[in-house]
DNA sequence: GTCAAATAGTTCATTTGTGTACTATTTAGT
DNA sequence: ACTAAATAGTACACAAATGAACTATTTGAC
């Protein structure tokens, strides 16, 4: 009996007693938010002796694998699924700490180019390993097609989700 | 060409400078994150004129279907994905407001039962409607074997995640 | 060209969430 | 029974995240 099984129980029971509300996107919606909270609290583990968060890692990785001339805020905003205030407040500790810096984009003086030093890219180096492997770790559970099926599935519903939320 | 495919491609990246990162795990981390938080901005919107957050949102639907005397703290914990500091501050204000009501428990007194008051119930019948149609957004993307494979595999990664955290 | 509307990013007040320490209670080994 | 360890929940200081207002710049309709 897995720890999810009563939120199954009480979703379906909600279904019963109203039932336009939905059991199975309530599911997908639940074990995607329980899954993201346990990654999120896994990965704040392993980096917190590297005095980072899991915020902090997804915008240092998205700028170690973009490697032109960096990325906008509201290009980290996407990647990372945060706020640009949030990208901002994240990016002042960065940079006071020497891991990335900020240039005024020549092209659009509105933008912000946001993009790893020498120092960050060192950084990224040392805990990518333990991360990796922790990535791993959650890809072993499964084969080669059932990851492809995922992410298929994923991305429509990514898709979906943004339309909705575009949409109010 | 999706808002996410730069992200795609950026991870592909990641795992060219470094191969031991993979790239289907660390697309599945990303893609969760974004359709999580997408649906917790919306469901904020919705919830927003009840005075309500998604997180609250959560916590009342799980005592919503469970009718019976009522959950605990750690069970809500669970239900909702939340640390339970933060469902003692979120039953704090659901009290406050007269939504909830809370019991110690006469078989363990160091537990304390937590359950939808009449004006509770009635609230959630209010904002049911509005947030069962979101739902169904959701669902109208995907046929019943999709939903129902997309089910069983997040499970089973619900059940990884929370083993790799356990054994940190 | 002019100017209203749109976009990029930051600031700031506030809300939301977390780690840690603590109290109370129960469990389990002896 | 006694006690050490485990468990449930809360308090609190602090960290992280957000909405809304704001500045600066660009876009686009005329």
């Amino acid at each position: 009996m897995n720890r999810f099984d009563a939120t199954e129980n009480r979703i379906s029971l909600t279904h019963q007693r109203f039932p336009a509300y939905p059991r199975e996107p309530a599911m997908l919606v639940r074990l995607m938010k329980a899954i993201s909270q346990h990654v999120h609290d896994s990965a704040n583990v392993l980096l917190r002796e590297y005095g980072l968060n899991h915020t902090d890692y997804n915008v240092l990785m998205m700028l170690y694998g973009c490697e032109q001339q960096g990325m906008t805020v509201t290009q980290l905003r996407d990647a990372a699924a945060e706020k640009s205030a949030n990208v901002t407040r994240v990016c002042n500790i960065l940079c006071e700490r020497g891991w990335i810096a900020r240039f005024a984009d020549p092209r659009d003086r509105r933008r912000v180019l946001v993009s790893l030093t020498v120092e960050g890219e060192k950084l990224v180096e040392q805990f990518l390993p333990s991360m990796a492997s922790l990535l791993n770790q959650y890809g072993d559970a499964f084969d080669a097609q059932e990851i492809a099926v995922l992410e298929t599935l994923l991305k429509r519903l990514l898709g979906v989700a943004e339309q909705i939320e575009r949409n109010l």
